[in-house]
DNA sequence: GTCTATAAACAGATAGAC
DNA sequence: GTCTATCTGTTTATAGAC
């Protein structure tokens, strides 16, 4: 995260980070990237060749940031009820850090829904997992049954999407920053307890 | 919805609307608007003088069809477990009729929030509404408390954010798009059902 | 490796004929 | 109103000096 700015190539990556989570491919500038950088636009093209090459590297990094550690919460093994709460704190505690990377990579994957083909098939996500887990959590009688696809759904939608859709829901709310960012802290608390109290059997 | 496309301006229009939903304000060229609309580039400019003003008029469309429907019913005066059954319904039902919308929007917005400005002012958004109805139910004894904000999040949030994740989710639970359609129309119930259960106090 | 200068392609906008 | 042709500014990318 930090130290690695020593020589020029990360140099680029971190501003090239920086300039297309903010603005996107279409929007982003190689002027802006460079200007962000210090350095020169040529230099770019010294480094990477192409703006679509520089884009490329930036988009594998940014989904190395977004997906495996999720997924790797999922497929662990702990209880499904354990996993809930870590992917919640986990996903909030990381989209706080990175605020802009939700909304840039759903935007550039409806612009070209390929570039995910290759990067699940290494990410080791193995759906079957959650479903037989619920299984188990249904028969032992912890649970109501629901659709593994719909938990996780209301899992990773209530985590991620008031990242997307921040400045509206502040405007709805009236909230300012500050109170955002304390309404999105207290989520990693709601989100389990929501999730859970609508699940659980009582014994 | 049809028939209004006899004239210039509405085939420009809808053309318009399908190009900036689906490749964004930096991504649509004026070039495939206008091959979209069959007619050309010069003729935009004739009848919208300039690439920001047409999208001007596209995007206040795009908000007039996101937005006010589910504020009217947020603000309407039928019990709360109403709202949130009626707000998944037409939420979804809308989504499903224009897909590209939800991730169009809160990338525009996220590109210049200025532009909410002034479309919330009028929208008849009064929050205070949906906080006085739940202390209400709470102090009558139908539901376990939780800040408005939260439950409205909650509720959005699960409607909205699957049309945004759409492949990725379709990657990860093995969907095809016939099955994902069919996934989408279950969590017209599957939604409130979640909220309301976890919420709801039982007698 | 890094820079300045410039080429080449593109995209928005206008002029002017019909 | 609609078209073809063209201008102007912008943006990616390269050439070549240091």
């Amino acid at each position: 995260m930090t130290g690695l700015d020593t020589n020029t190539e990360d140099i680029i990556l971190k501003a090239a980070r920086k300039v297309f989570t903010h603005k996107g491919f279409d929007g982003a500038r190689m002027q802006e990237i460079a200007d962000e950088a210090g350095i020169n636009k040529a230099l770019l093209h010294y480094y990477f060749r192409s703006k679509d090459k520089l884009f490329e590297a930036i988009f594998v990094e940014v989904l190395n940031t977004v997906f495996p550690k999720i997924i790797a919460v999922l497929m662990s093994p702990v209880s499904l009820f354990e996993k809930i709460e870590k992917v919640s704190f986990n996903y909030i505690e990381m989209l706080k850090k990175n605020p802009d990377l939700a909304i840039f990579v759903f935007h550039e994957i409806s612009r070209n829904p390929i570039r995910l083909v290759g990067n699940f098939k290494n990410a080791g996500a193995d759906f079957n997992i959650i479903k037989i887990q619920i299984e188990e959590e249904v028969k032992a009688g912890n649970m109501y049954p629901i659709k593994a696809e719909h938990l996780i759904a209301n899992l990773i939608s209530m985590c991620v999407f008031p990242f997307i859709a921040r400045p509206v829901f502040m405007g709805m709310a009236g909230m300012d920053n500050d109170a955002y960012d304390q309404f999105l802290e207290e989520r990693k608390q709601i989100i389990p307890q929501t999730i859970i109290t609508a699940i659980k059997t009582r014994k």
